[in-house]
DNA sequence: AATGCAATTGCAAATCGTTTGCAATAAAAA
DNA sequence: TTTTTATTGCAAACGATTTGCAATTGCATT
């Protein structure tokens, strides 16, 4: 379903060799953002993962998240509104535009901007550790 | 202590044309307000207006800042971390890089990325309502 | 396969920032 | 001044996330 060939990111290898045990929470949390294209919250990814297994607790997927952050195998979103959303840190960076009315995010990659920032952060003295560029906007009303 | 000789607006004129009462809570936390160059939080609000009136509430503190921001005098920030971060929304549009070490805010503005936010939009068929530009960096070592 | 034990879990309770219901108070209209 | 009504302070509620803890489970060991 995905075009991109890229990188399959074998998480459960990745979470042996840092130690951590392989639980069946964990696999089935993985499973779930392995397979999404979108950018779920905690509670989503908690509901898609009862289907599979309706005795996984809501604690449990924030742990997760936030182990999976720390391996730096997510990235977590604070988008407008409510509760942080989450997606796969394989891929190339990217931004993200946000559609005010449907909640859809759609990604977008300048290396102009991201060149731009650079410099500014220079230009004051600094060294940028990571940014957040976000654009929300509607669809445009064809006149 | 602020070299721009810009607008100085008189907020309490604006809140009266709004049909708002101008209560003693509201001045105080209007002066803070204008008075102020950085980005305080609520409590940090709440701590100055306490000096100056200390029957002064917290729930104040928040219900003003939401009317503040629905009638446009203030711009909420969601930085990394806690607390949502309040500005005078008067000035020009800028953005901002936010000091990891110290928390420090330093504002700036780039027109050549705020076209570039346009033309992305607008290719990918959408207008900007709003958006948000946050660098996240680190002095740089002189080496 | 059975054992032992530390890592992980589910649950409930706690936490944090923010919002809200309500009775008391204070703007501003009369 | 009196009346009207918005605004206040307080405590309690809120939604998202985190945490303590006893029970369970992965998995290294026999
Ligand atoms: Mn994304
Ligand atoms: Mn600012
Ligand atoms: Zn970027
Ligand atoms: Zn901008």
């Amino acid at each position: 379903m995905n075009q991109h060939p890229a990188h399959k990111p074998d998480y459960e290898k990745e979470l042996r060799r840092a130690g951590v045990r392989i639980t069946r929470p964990r696999k089935i949390i993985l499973r779930i953002l392995t397979e999404t294209d979108d950018h779920p919250d905690a509670m989503e990814i908690f509901q898609r993962a009862t289907i599979i297994d309706p005795s996984i607790s809501l604690s449990t997927v924030y742990r997760t998240m936030k182990l999976l952050e720390e391996m730096g195998a997510i990235h977590r979103h604070a988008f407008e509104g409510g509760r942080a959303r989450f997606e796969q840190a394989d891929g190339e960076h990217h931004d993200h535009l946000i559609d005010m009315d449907t909640g859809d995010v759609i990604e977008f990659h300048s290396d102009r901007i991201e060149k731009l920032q650079e410099e500014i952060a220079r230009s004051l003295g600094y060294d940028i550790v990571h940014h957040r560029l976000e654009l929300y906007g509607r669809k445009r009303r064809k006149t």
